[in-house]
DNA sequence: GTATCACTGAACCATTTGGTTGACAATATA
DNA sequence: TATATTGTCAACCAAATGGTTCAGTGATAC
């Protein structure tokens, strides 16, 4: 759980990303957030559970309903990674990186 | 290609986040590319060709060889998309999520 | 022209993924 | 207690993923 890999990985699916989205305006139980979707509740379920692997969320037990809740923490560690490249799409890449091969590695 | 699906898949395997480490220092011809990696070439074919259908590198024929470089404007929309997050995991977002919550949708 | 290099494509394989259905467990309600 | 609600688990399925090997193609070198 938590590493670039799962989480990028929980982050790849339309319907795990909105379920995400879904959770920025607070928590949800797990029958509200399958409603939405034209899918059944295990397959939901299955979908929160990766995310939950991911950390991206928290699943509380009350009563016999589970609340999720969003743990957007790992996004941050994902977005630092990415964030490396960003010299690359904001202006002249190819000539940083002709620049970087041309000094030797 | 270039969609939010193909792009956080592609950034799913650290194999991938590997190459285009690498490719930050300038482009590389495939083989060189390959070689670090305890897998067969066209192996890292395979991966190459998934980077390159997301639309993080640019494959260029030249000779017998393949050029690859960097393209990280994929990566972009991918941080704009994790950026809504940032409250999330900067501060209090468990507080914001209750407020939001409270408040109704 | 022939051999070598760099790479792709096809076939194969095991595992994972994303979905289904049906049975069950646990909790709340009547 | 009986019943409905909420969700999980197990079994199954098709398709995708990540790897392999082997054969072939196109460009370079000798």
């Amino acid at each position: 759980m938590g590493n670039l890999d799962t989480t990028f990985a929980a982050l790849s699916h339309g319907t795990r990303r909105a379920i995400l989205a879904r959770l920025m305006h607070g928590e949800s139980r797990l029958s509200d957030l399958a409603e939405p979707f034209n899918m059944s509740q295990t397959a939901v379920s299955k979908h929160v559970r990766v995310l939950s692997d991911a950390g991206l969320l928290i699943v509380e037990k009350r009563g016999r309903a589970r609340h999720c809740r969003l743990n957007a923490e790992p996004m941050k560690v994902a977005t630092d990674w990415l964030i490396d490249y960003q010299a690359f799409w904001t202006h002249q890449f190819d000539n940083l990186a002709q620049h970087l091969a041309g000094e030797g590695d």
